[in-house]
DNA sequence: ATCGGTACCTGCACGC
DNA sequence: TGCGTGCAGGTACCGA
């Protein structure tokens, strides 16, 4: 669920309330839940849970800052164990990270209380589907590495580089995080048919003016979307509880068969890269000899 | 290199 | 009301 726009609204709503706070104490509620053979927080948690718990316990907080969907926090660790860590959160389809007052009741699927030492306030981090991630270690985890530029901050000529290279269709590519990071289906989607190209096309295939209207499309709908606060489809919220407005302006993303803005064409659902690909099929025509083969007569594209 | 399928999870909307 | 089905913002892994 989160992408990009989401997580950096998560994370401009955690810094006030988070850097230079200190964490007094760290809970689990659902560790053990399943048996000790399958924690719910075997998943989620990189590492054992005693050793994150022992190693963030006195930590405070220096920064905390985006990477693609990655939310990295840096704390000062406490004691023996001094020096700096690393807190990696990836919030996965539907994490959540939190500031809460404790009298209220727990909300089911909170995996992490994090106590700190400003009164009445506490950080959780839920998730349902434990699709997320918390990996603590000391410095930054090495696979961040492997991620591609932000797209927000990605030069035109290396982008249209990069998608010379590539020889998938390009809406497989801009969910590719080695590609760009930050993009997922929605904001895949919608750049796409602001840039009024096809989700089939092959990125090497794409001219150079297409490949600029692409790059500037993606940022002009980040930015957007940042803007609007993210999209809030079911449940999405900030740290401090506050919903997005981007979905109101969705443009094709869980449109499906509705009518284009644009045109009036019905937007069209097909799959991509096993994911749900929304489009306009007149304002993102696919470009004759420049796209994936065509389906053959009687074959089902859907 | 790239793709499709599957897996990981829970919740929700839908049709019957 | 209940039940089965398909779908959902994410990534990782397999074999083809």
């Amino acid at each position: 669920m989160p992408e990009l726009p989401e997580v950096e609204n998560v994370v401009r709503s955690l810094r006030p309330g988070l850097v230079g706070r200190q964490i007094t104490e760290v809970e689990l509620p659902t560790y053990g839940q399943n048996g000790p053979g399958r924690t719910v927080l075997r998943r989620l948690l990189v590492g054992s849970t005693n050793a994150f718990r022992k190693r963030l316990c006195g930590g405070r907080v220096v920064s905390i800052r985006r990477h693609g969907k990655n939310i990295l926090i840096t704390l000062q660790a406490q004691g023996a164990g001094h020096g700096s860590l690393c807190l990696l959160v990836h919030l996965g389809m539907t994490g959540r990270l939190r500031f809460e007052s404790m009298p209220e009741p727990l909300r089911p699927h909170t995996h992490v209380i994090f106590t700190l030492d400003a009164p009445g306030r506490w950080l959780h981090f839920s998730d349902p589907r434990r699709f997320g991630k918390l990996h603590l270690s000391k410095d930054e985890p090495a696979e961040i590495q492997l991620l591609g530029p932000d797209p927000l901050e990605i030069s035109l000529e290396e982008f249209c580089a990069r998608l010379r290279r590539r020889r998938a269709r390009v809406k497989a590519l801009l969910l590719d995080q080695r590609f760009v990071r930050g993009l997922g289906n929605i904001y895949a989607d919608e750049s796409l048919f602001r840039a009024s190209i096809h989700p089939a096309a092959i990125g090497s295939r794409l001219r150079r003016e297409r490949g600029a209207r692409l790059w500037d499309a993606i940022r002009a709908t980040l930015r957007q979307a940042i803007e609007l606060g993210g999209s809030s489809i079911s449940s999405y919220m900030d740290a401090e509880g506050r919903a997005g407005w981007f979905q109101q302006v969705h443009q094709v993303y869980g449109r499906t068969g509705e009518e284009c803005f644009e045109c009036g064409s019905l937007i069209r659902r097909i799959v991509i890269a096993g994911r749900s690909t929304h489009f306009c099929p007149a304002c993102q025509r696919q470009q004759r000899g420049r796209t994936a083969k065509k389906t053959k007569p009687g074959e089902r594209s859907r």
